[in-house]
DNA sequence: ATTTCTTGGTGATTTACATCATCATTATTC
DNA sequence: GAATAATGATGATGTAAATCACCAAGAAAT
């Protein structure tokens, strides 16, 4: 019987789909492991698959001049990568590759559209997740315009303490040059920053432990650019 | 008979719309006209109504500290804004002024959402659209993070020319702060980077009236970053 | 176990661009 | 048509952060 099961789970946005369209969509999905630096999709290629990530973290990036990259996202379990590559352009637009160890399913893109056309519940809930990129990284956009350094690496505390870990204590699985790239700066200068935060006693630093002392300032900082 | 005439018109992504859905659509419709520097919607007001630019030039920005803007994007004839507003929040993310004398369709967000739901080409259209949004946006996220000022402003003379009007020699009904605003600069830097443009004979400036002398230099620069 | 590669970290230097100040010119308003 | 505001333009100055150069510590490979 498990041979028979299929890949697409109950949960999340699978919820919208009848059990004839899981069967369906599950027949055009396949079940992949990445070890870090594993490719999913690589820039330029067809965008035949729409990646939903099952375990794990990966980054979804561009590389600018030189060796410089720009991460735009990060997914993580039951969020997708490569939505708007595949609906938007024949080829990705961005690269992805794994954080951490991963696992996802790749979807053929043929199928999620299908189901789409067939299934308004489901495409309702897809529109919304896409619109949450949009303005997402709108504001992203618009605070690596405004906000200098201090404020863009408040940003990213914030981020990882409230979206990601739900803690004021966690672990990244990033290296500072990651986590440069999120923000759009070098790994000098996040070092640095990251290493202010600490002498003014708002954040505890370990390596990649990071303990956020007093949210308020970074919460300030983060408002105040 | 004039009165009965449906707003909705028969072009563009509404070709997708059977006639009794243009009709619906329609009683959901206002036209509207707005003059320079009108807002179409504002960030924080409920997004209520998605945008049909019929005709002019809108922008999509965001306040951000101070009294720096920056623009998201420009919208005109056959364009959305607040798409990914009404669907992926309750508020507009963002807020929308007319540059050019404007006309636009304000169309009930609940009206759309309900033809998504239903009719699976129109569903799929709009996926395109905000799909692009999302690459677009990425785009220049990656643009501003890497690219310096005359690669930036080579950009913004190539968006003008390739994909606004279509010819090398154009007149922007955009004033220099509004054009800085575009690519994440002061009005100051963005005047001496195109009077450095004008100087090297890459580019004829007058006013507003702009002439690609040498695109080639251009296209490079755009690369070149 | 020793080499090699990756990552974290620091100081010195440079630079692109913002900021500030000011003025001319063109639009708007009254 | 004078008054007022908005825009375009330039020069001088300041500064945030990139760049460059380097080293130490840990991880991975041999």
């Amino acid at each position: 019987m498990t041979s028979d099961r299929n890949l697409i789970p109950d949960s999340g946005i699978f919820n919208y789909l009848s059990d004839s369209e899981k069967k369906d969509l599950g027949r055009h999905t396949t079940f992949m492991t990445f070890v870090r630096h594993d490719m999913l999709f690589m820039q330029n290629m067809p965008s035949d698959y729409i990646v939903y990530i099952i375990d794990g973290l990966v980054k979804i990036y561009k590389g600018g001049r030189g060796d410089r990259l720009i991460c735009i996202s990060l997914a993580g379990p039951g969020q997708f990568a490569g939505l708007s590559s595949a609906f938007g352009s024949d080829k990705y637009r961005n690269s992805s590759s794994a954080i951490e160890n991963s696992s996802a399913l790749m979807i053929r893109t043929r199928a999620v559209t299908d189901i789409i056309k067939s299934n308004g519940a489901f495409s309702a809930a897809l529109f919304r997740i896409l619109s949450k990129e949009v303005l997402d990284v709108s504001d992203k956009l618009v605070n690596f315009s405004v906000k200098q350094l201090p404020g863009r690496v408040a940003d990213l505390l914030k981020y990882f303490s409230e979206d990601i870990f739900g803690s004021k204590d966690f672990t990244v699985p990033l290296t500072r040059q990651e986590l440069a790239e999120l923000i759009g700066t070098t790994k000098e200068s996040l070092i640095r920053t990251l290493n202010e935060f600490k002498n003014d006693k708002i954040i505890d630093l370990d390596g990649k432990h990071i303990k956020i002392l007093v949210p308020e300032i970074i919460s300030m900082l983060s408002d105040l650019g």
